[in-house]
DNA sequence: GTTACATATATCAGATTGATATATGGAGAG
DNA sequence: CTCTCCATATATCAATCTGATATATGTAAC
C-alpha cells in the first residue's frame, strides 16, 4: 500500500549521495547495486522528468563541447521524501531464479541438462565473487574517511556471504545429481 | 533474446506434473515457487487463455455444484514448448531486495533505523527457514518414490542454504552497526 | 443467520523491462 | 588520416507484469 515508486526512491537514493545524470544512474545500477536491485533507461529517464517536475530533483545543463549532457541533483523536498521512505517498513524482498525454476522442472528433461544449468551458475557465480571479495576489501579500509561506507559494506558482505552459501549448494548439488546417476 | 514469456513457462512446467486450474496454479506460485519466483491473476489467467489458444494447453469443464471451475492439461505440443525452454541456457536471474536498498542509503537516516530493518529481516527469514527445512525432509523420505522430489528437493535445499548464509550475514551485520554506535 | 474465510475467475491502471533509435567523443588500427 | 569500435548520452515504445479490485459461491464457526 506504500505511495512510494521504487524507481523514485532507488534514484532518489543515489542523488542523496552526489549528483548524476540518467546515463550515470544506470551505470550504478549495472555495477554497484546489480547484485540486489536494477532499473532500466526506459524507467529512469521519466522518472527522472517526473521527480523535477514534483520538486524532489532539480536538474541543470552540465553539456561540455557537443556532448549532450543533464544534470540531476537532490532537493530538500527530495531528501524528506527519501527519509520517509527509508523509515517505513520494508515491503518486498524478491528473488526471481531462473536458474531455480529450470532445476525446479529437471524431471522433464533429465539429470544431464539439469547438471549444465547448475555448472552454468556455478560459472557465473564464481566469476562475480572475487569482484565483490574486492569491493569489502576496498570498503573496509576507507570505512573511517567516509561514513557511507558502513552501509555500503553491509550490502556488499551480505554478496559475499550469498555468493558463498551458493557454491556450497552447487557442489552439493552437483554431488547428488551424479551420486543418482550411477 | 528468448521468445518464451516467462510466465507460459512456468505454467506449463506446473501443469507437466499435474492437471491444474488458474487458482491453484496461483497458491503453487505462493507456496512451493516463492522462494524463487512469483506471478499474479494478472498474468496467470491471460496466460492460461493465450496457451489453450496456442495448443500449448487444453481447458475443461471442471464444475462441482454451483462452483465454477476451469481445468487445465498440458498437451503434447505444450510439453515439447517446455522442453525446448528448459534446454536453453538460463538467461536471468534476478535479486530485488528492497532491505538491501535500504540499507545501502542507510547513511541517510543512521544506525538505528538500520538496525531496525535487518532486525525485521531477520525475524522474516527465521520464520520461513522452519519450512523449507520441513520441506526438505519430507522430500528426502519420498525421493525413491517420486523421480519428481529429487529435483524439488534440489531447489528446497537451495532456500535453505540461503536462508541460513543470510541469518549469518544479520547476526555478523547486526554486531557491526552495534560496535560503531559505542 | 451472519460473519469470515477459502475457492474460483477475471480485468485494469500503472509500472517496468528489453529493445531500439539517435548522435557525439575518443582510442587504436591500418 | 580515416575508419571502426566502443563509451557516453538521452529518449521512447510495445510487450509484459504486478497489485488491486470486482464478482460470486461454498463452508465452517458461533
Amino acid at each position: 500500500m506504500a505511495i512510494e515508486k521504487k524507481s523514485d526512491c532507488v534514484i532518489l537514493g543515489l542523488l542523496s549521495h552526489e549528483d548524476l545524470t540518467g546515463y550515470e544512474i544506470k551505470k550504478r545500477m549495472d555495477t554497484t547495486l546489480k547484485y540486489f536491485w536494477g532499473a532500466s533507461y526506459g524507467s529512469i529517464y521519466p522518472a527522472l522528468g517526473d521527480l523535477v517536475k514534483r520538486g524532489l530533483a532539480s536538474k541543470r545543463d552540465g553539456a561540455e563541447n557537443n556532448r549532450n549532457k543533464i544534470i540531476y541533483s537532490i532537493t530538500e523536498d527530495g531528501r524528506n521524501y527519501l527519509k520517509g521512505w527509508l523509515a517505513n517498513p520494508v515491503e518486498k524482498d524478491e528473488l526471481r531464479y531462473e536458474t531455480l525454476l529450470k532445476l525446479f522442472f529437471g524431471h522433464e528433461v533429465g539429470v544431464e541438462q539439469t547438471l549444465a544449468h547448475i555448472e552454468a551458475f556455478e560459472e557465473k557465480i564464481s566469476k562475480e565473487l572475487p569482484f565483490l571479495i574486492g569491493a569489502t576489501e576496498v570498503l573496509k579500509k576507507g570505512i573511517s574517511e567516509d561514513d557511507t561506507h558502513k552501509y555500503y559494506l553491509l550490502t556488499a558482505e551480505f554478496g559475499v556471504k550469498m555468493y558463498q552459501a551458493y557454491l556450497e549448494w552447487c557442489r552439493e548439488a552437483k554431488a547428488m545429481l551424479k551420486e543418482e546417476r550411477e
